[in-house]
DNA sequence: CTGCCCATGTAATCCGTTACATGATTAA
DNA sequence: TTAATCATGTAACGGATTACATGGGCAG
């Protein structure tokens, strides 16, 4: 899904700016699966209006900013639709602290510690917040997405709670893994 | 972390070849977190030559395609350690699947448990394979994080099953949302 | 005999992030 | 007075996907 499909499924919820559709997916119900910067968001919203997606109209504010107000159209409504039916792309998951956690044997466990203390405070952060907005979900979809995602780091903060400690015990048993000398002296069967 | 990082990490693990740097992201232990492609991979593990981060020998095979074994050198050891020192930044996730079921109550309940159906059986997969993977873990970051992995698995799958359910049953209770004749009525408090 | 596995790479293109540019209001 | 919120946009750059190009071996 790109951003331009974004925006309109945004829209169909009610009209917007590109900024609240900005924070739609930094801090609403969209974060902990989609995000999208204004240097996407305002060329696909541009986009969206030159194609007759949606429509525009200019607010002018007293002590603010002029705001342009983004409204879905039925053409729009009948793209969205559309996009909807198609097959989904597989999850696509980056975790930079699982790639490092991975790596574990090379990193010094004290730094090890720190990183998944501060990895369990955002995930905990994360929930906290899902879970608040579950009780303000409208369409029946916002639920179940946002249970999904409260399901989810739940069990994040189980295992990191569990598996976390034995982790760090078995870094600190073992001793950091000695930079070689030359290069590995094996050939074939690693990355397998 | 970018993919010359990555395709680094791999062969810290033991020498490699561009082709199975992919399987490994694609089939191996870094399937549930990090994914790249050929046209990415190539060039990156040309750079870590260029930049005497990893070193290449060529060798010819009979019946086969000639292959370029890349090794990790001691210099491409230590920029490793030092990559992995960094803070890391926040996971991405980005979910079709998820987008779609936010606006469940636009799609035909038909397509939808299609939908929901097609995706519990891709996590049961991969699940499976990670269960199978973890018996033959070797670093204790390696278990650790196909431990993860299986525990998040695993609550998608809980959750698929409790909640899956329940959200066709409220989506053929309502009806299709219908396609409004025009532009939507109220203004604002959209996004939020 | 079709299609997948092995195996490498390049080129084009797209998409998105980051940085830049601007500026008033308001809460801490 | 410092930072954050509101609010829009462009330009440059970088990274990554996709398509293209090639080709033998092997299993169904």
């Amino acid at each position: 899904m790109d951003v331009k499909t974004f925006c309109l499924a945004v829209l169909s919820l009610g009209a917007a700016t590109g900024y609240e559709i900005k924070k739609a997916c930094e801090e609403g119900c969209f974060r902990h699966f989609y995000a999208a910067g204004f240097g996407s968001i305002y060329p696909a919203l541009a986009v969206l209006c030159r194609d007759g997606l949606a429509s525009v109209v200019t607010e002018a504010q007293e002590g603010r900013p002029t705001r342009k107000v983004y409204r879905i159209t039925q053409k729009g409504r009948l793209a969205l639709a559309d996009s909807l039916l198609g097959t989904p792309t597989p999850d696509r998951v980056r975790s930079d602290f699982l790639f490092i956690a991975f790596f574990a044997h090379l990193v010094p466990p004290r730094h090890l510690d720190t990183l998944i203390r501060d990895y369990r405070t955002r995930i905990a952060t994360q929930l906290t917040e899902l879970e608040a907005r579950r009780a303000e979900a409208r369409a029946p979809g916002e639920a179940f997405t946002l249970g999904y995602g409260i399901a989810v780091y739940r069990a994040m903060l189980e295992y990191l709670d569990q598996s976390g400690p034995i982790l760090i015990g078995e870094i600190l048993r073992q001793g950091l893994s000695p930079l070689r000398d030359g290069d590995p002296p094996v050939s074939g069967e690693a990355a397998q």
